[in-house]
DNA sequence: TGCAGTGTTGCTTC
DNA sequence: CGAAGCAACACTGC
């Protein structure tokens, strides 16, 4: 599911109904989502009874819960994590977390098992590798700062706006998106982009990712808000998932698909150029 | 039926 | 440093 409007939208949701609430207690079958937290579930369940959710924040694709006595849970969806409320989560056979408030069950679904949640102190936590990469995003970035953080960078764009170092919350989906309005050829060189090329980068991120979560997000499958509702950007998205489709923004060529890296690359032969 | 492919990222190897 | 390959899992679709 989650890049980040996907999470950003699951944020405020949360934001929405649980902030303020109480967690009593913590249960799940599947402690490995907790195994890179310092001291692992048990750990969390010692520590975490008790706590008031006071805010709910996000860094990139992570979902920061800030709780009483100056706590944090980060939340990595991975690819299919999502948090659940109300009936949408009962009954639901991928619920692997349970997250007991005073005003009800917070669920922790994820279908693939690869989301990870580490609790404890901002100090404990800043000091981890998969915490301490994660640089700003699009959305919080001025021109400038954006083209910055690609300056020492070389090699395959597209590769470069999905390293979260660089500029975080851009996944698979909007890298295609973004490549595309920007009508740049995702192998293209980092090296070999201009500055008017980064303007629209920048400019084309913030478009579609704001376009994107006021749309709640997109659902290519498996993604759903906590209400369990789908996003409403697939319709909108250009090149993801359509390969073979006509390029019915531009030019009317055909979408075609190749692999960067382990991942697959969708763009338009005529309007992307390299 | 079987196998490739899936929104993420971390680790290892080159 | 970059990039490729694989691993972590379970399901969908060809």
């Amino acid at each position: 599911m989650p890049e980040l409007p996907e999470v950003e939208t699951v944020v405020r949701d949360l934001r929405r109904k649980i902030m303020g609430r109480k967690i009593l207690d913590v249960q799940t079958d599947w402690p490995r989502h907790f195994s890179r937290s310092p001291g692992g579930f048990l750990r969390v369940k010692r520590g975490i009874r008790g706590r008031k959710i006071e805010s709910v924040s996000r860094k990139g694709k992570r979902i920061i819960f800030h709780l009483s006595g100056g706590k944090l849970m980060i939340v990595h969806l991975k690819m299919t994590g999502n948090f659940l409320l109300g009936e949408a989560g009962e009954n639901n056979k991928f619920v692997h977390i349970w997250f007991f408030l005073d005003n009800g069950i917070l669920f922790f679904s994820d279908i693939r098992k690869f989301g990870r949640i580490l609790y404890g102190t901002s100090h404990e936590l800043e000091r981890l590798d998969d915490v301490k990469n994660v640089g700003p995003d699009p959305l919080e970035l001025g021109y400038k700062e954006f083209r910055e953080r690609f300056a020492k960078r070389r090699g395959i764009i597209k590769s470069a706006l999905l390293d979260q170092s660089i500029v975080s919350g851009v996944g698979n989906i909007y890298a295609d998106e973004i490549l595309h309005k920007s009508k740049i050829h995702p192998r293209k060189l980092v090296e070999n982009l201009t500055d008017a090329d980064f303007k629209k980068l920048w400019n084309n991120s913030r478009i579609i990712l704001e376009k994107s979560i006021a749309t709640g997000g997109t659902s290519m499958r498996d993604f759903r808000n906590t209400e369990g509702k789908l996003g409403g950007y697939l319709s909108f998205c250009r090149v993801y998932g359509r390969k073979g489709e006509a390029c019915l923004y531009r030019c009317g060529s055909k979408i075609e698909r190749l692999k960067i890296g382990a991942r697959s690359a969708h763009f338009c032969p005529k309007c992307q150029s390299r």
